[in-house]
DNA sequence: TTAAATTTTTAGACTAATCTAAATTTTTTA
DNA sequence: TAAAAAATTTAGATTAGTCTAAAAATTTAA
């Protein structure tokens, strides 16, 4: 078994990953507010366990045994997310910090009888997808709302920000995941845009659209 | 915050004071599974946090806050425990392990609503008493089942092992919470049980009647 | 009531995870 | 393409929790 530490370096590389194709010991660093000297402790140790491949000053990418670590971690933190809502009636933007903690949880037996008890979810409630028990998920093609012209329309299916403060902006604005929105205007100089959502009108900045997905 | 560690010292010292008034280095060291020099140490610390009163070679009692932790500990456990029994089908001698992991988990939030979810419930699935988000909870008055005389009946309202071998036996017997038990037969010699339960009569042994709790 | 047994504490060491400061390597840029 | 800047690693400490072995205190019992 892991320390909660290790499973928590491996789902940082795990999302950085997913952008870069490789994760940086300062990204690592930053996205786990520690510092990039303690980062090399910990990857020197990762790669002992064959965790991550590392080659000093090359960044670094997971193993097949360190992914199937990190995915795990990553469905229980989707799957708990999904209970505290659906079950706890928590708001989306306050179930980050529980699930952090909740995910590290070990019980194999737990989390599946959880899935069962709320009936296998696909999407945590930002529009994540959840691994299923053998690791398996969709990586559903989304785009930003920002990408889309005038008079398009589509599904809201996820966000790229999940700070509680964006979440309870789009919270407010009813901009919630599976709202058919169209957009309606685009202004030339900022950017900013005015959609509808629930036949009415709303006007949204670039930056919240960027942060805002869209199904394909 | 308190770690871990910390919490779980509590609990034990907490669970032991119940038994002898105040608890020694080596029945915690016994119960944590860890050896005396290493409560020492971490007694002088929670001492220095007020949390426990602790003289040398004296033994250990609570302080107020010292047991205000360690009540909640035992409730977020018990909670746990009922919603792992009664939500995801655990079996009783199932779900001891994974409460002792769940019962960690630090917010408050979580487990009020966890609380409210479940509908407020008194007494987890080994008849232990659930503190309130207060710390409140009635010691309902118990005895063994060994102390009751030829034709006496009882409830069955908690267990005094919680062995997941002796939980087996009973579940296997019915001999489970709130079922109704009448003495018919007392062995003198060996001081062995016949009695009846769901009109049927069983044989029990007197190491089986000590750890089994009657409601006075 | 003193010697033996038991319990508890101290001393000193180890591991995991972290840090700061200094050294090294890589990348950028002029 | 060499100097400057940025990123990364190493060196050496620190803290929390643990351990073994030895010393000290308390309890038991002859």
């Amino acid at each position: 078994m892991n320390t909660f530490t290790e499973e928590n370096y491996l789902k940082a590389i795990f999302h950085l990953s997913l952008q870069n194709e490789y994760a940086s010991t300062n990204q690592i660093a930053s996205s786990l507010n520690t510092k990039a000297a303690s980062v090399t402790d910990m990857l020197k140790k990762l790669a002992d366990k064959h965790l991550i491949n590392y080659t000093k000053y090359q960044g670094v990418t997971l193993t097949p045994s360190g992914e199937k670590i990190a995915v795990d971690i990553i469905r229980k933190h989707r799957l708990w997310e999904y209970f505290l809502v659906e079950k706890l009636n928590f708001k989306w933007d306050e179930v980050h910090d529980v699930a952090e903690e909740l995910e590290h949880i070990s019980s194999k037996e737990l989390i599946n009888r959880l899935d069962e008890f709320m009936g296998y979810p696909k999407y945590d409630p930002h529009g994540d997808p959840i691994p299923d028990s053998n690791g398996l998920f969709k990586t559903h093609q989304l785009k930003p709302v920002s990408a889309l012209a005038i008079n398009e329309n589509g599904i809201i299916s996820g966000v790229r920000d999940h700070s509680p403060t964006y979440l309870q902006y789009l919270e407010k604005m009813h901009l919630t995941i599976g709202k058919k929105i169209t957009i309606r205007e685009i202004n030339a100089y900022d950017h900013s845009l005015t959609i509808e959502v629930n036949d009415q009108k709303i006007h949204i900045s670039r930056e919240v659209a960027n942060n805002l997905l869209i199904a394909i």
